[in-house]
DNA sequence: TATATACATTGCAATATTACGATGATTAGA
DNA sequence: TCTAATCATCGTAATATTGCAATGTATATA
């Protein structure tokens, strides 16, 4: 199949997956690092930093774009991306109440 | 292709990666979700709970047990499934490394 | 020992992901 | 206008993932 059965469960574990799913490669945890360092960033850069093909590139921030974590802004020639702060947050309060869901003391083990 | 190049990247960014590919399913989720929960699963649990057949949620435990998310002991005919604490505060830690990195006040955007 | 129970593994079929060359679209400057 | 630069999209090949039926393995009990 390869078909994820989405209809069995939460809206929010479904969210979760999905962000996962967008974090779950190195090339775009690569992106998001560099866009954390430099605050900005285009797709020439990164085919420099990265040694991937630009359409691969281009392919990886599309991911991004459609979870919503960065946006880009056409400027001239090239496109600015950067992460979005309201996103970001968002995010990043979905892991930690999955990890904090987790008491520190545990019952069994 | 569909295989990724991950000599490219640092080992911490293929580590992330490889940790957000296995929470990237649903299933994963709500098995580690149910796991917190009731702090002890076995697959028949599961079965019942999620709507997956045996061998799928079999499948789904192998992965977060390979990722070391989760322990299983065999309590006679059934396994007895838990969360490995360590292990998940090292994820976690991993998760808030990246999310942290990324200043409130962003300059650009 | 034989049988039932509970998981794990194997072997598919369907679909998704990754990567890249080729090509399109848009903009700045000659 | 023409051209170069920059990024997006399309098409395709290689590989990975998801799900399940069938089967294997181990344990407890009759």
């Amino acid at each position: 199949m390869g078909v994820t059965k989405s209809d069995l469960f939460t809206e929010q574990q479904n969210e979760l997956a999905r962000v996962a799913k967008v974090l779950a490669h190195p090339a775009r945890i690569a992106i998001l690092q560099y866009l954390i360092q430099s605050n900005t960033c285009i797709n020439g850069d990164l085919v420099q930093e990265l040694g991937l093909a630009q359409a691969t590139i281009s392919q990886h921030l599309r991911e991004l774009k459609e979870t919503g974590i960065i946006k880009g802004s056409i400027e001239g020639v090239s496109v600015n991306y950067c992460i979005d702060p309201i996103r970001w947050s968002e995010i990043q309060h979905l892991f930690e109440t999955l990890f904090s869901g987790f008491p520190k003391i545990p019952g069994c083990c």
